[in-house]
DNA sequence: TAAAAATACTCCATAGGTATTTTAT
DNA sequence: ATAAAATACCTATGGAGTATTTTTA
């Protein structure tokens, strides 16, 4: 499971196409067929079910979704914070002299 | 920023090692040093100190690690959920005859 | 027949390994 | 001197692309 794969997921659920996924996310159609085959792969399941007109999730898939939102955003914050602490003025860690004694 | 490197950071916070988290993670030693240099590279600041004796977390460094170990479950929830819808007998969904008329 | 997804294949980036060097105490 | 981290280098996997075929309505 890789953070990609959950990228392009939601993107494929948000839009029920992986050509318009696609595109979105700048990556080539089967780029997206092979990232969703890859985290289906990861997790075991089918995401999505293909065999209707209508692209449509599965169970597997309705119950990842809200998932993989939580964990991007995550990502996004845990990412943000981290990098706000590397932009604020180093406060200055004056080492104690260990005793002299 | 992927999983494996969060997986990594994870351990070398708790271990304070690096040679003893990739031991724990059936890593070389040279490999948990690169994911944590990518990690490093990927939030765009240090998250060790290397310059002591005892290897400790920069700032940054302790920022990232709840958010790590948030992400780290979530994922892992998220899979185990899916996984288990897999697991589930299927209810055959009946598909419904279109309209006749 | 037309649109979308899957597949076949190619190429290249990079993740992970081994072996070695550097560093810090 | 020695333990740990960094580095150099190599290999193989797999991620992303293009082009094509298959599928479904």
């Amino acid at each position: 499971m890789q953070f990609q794969q959950l990228r392009a997921f939601r993107e494929v659920a948000a839009e029920l196409s992986f050509t318009q996924a696609a595109k979105n996310l700048h990556y080539a159609q089967s780029t997206v067929t092979t990232q969703i085959k890859n985290l289906e792969e990861a997790v075991g399941t089918e995401l999505f079910d293909r065999t209707r007109r209508q692209l449509t999730l599965t169970e597997a898939g309705q119950r990842l979704l809200p998932h993989a939102e939580r964990i991007i955003e995550m990502a996004e914050t845990a990412r943000r914070e981290v990098a706000e602490t590397a932009r604020r003025p180093r406060r200055h860690r004056v080492r104690q002299p260990t005793s002299l004694l």
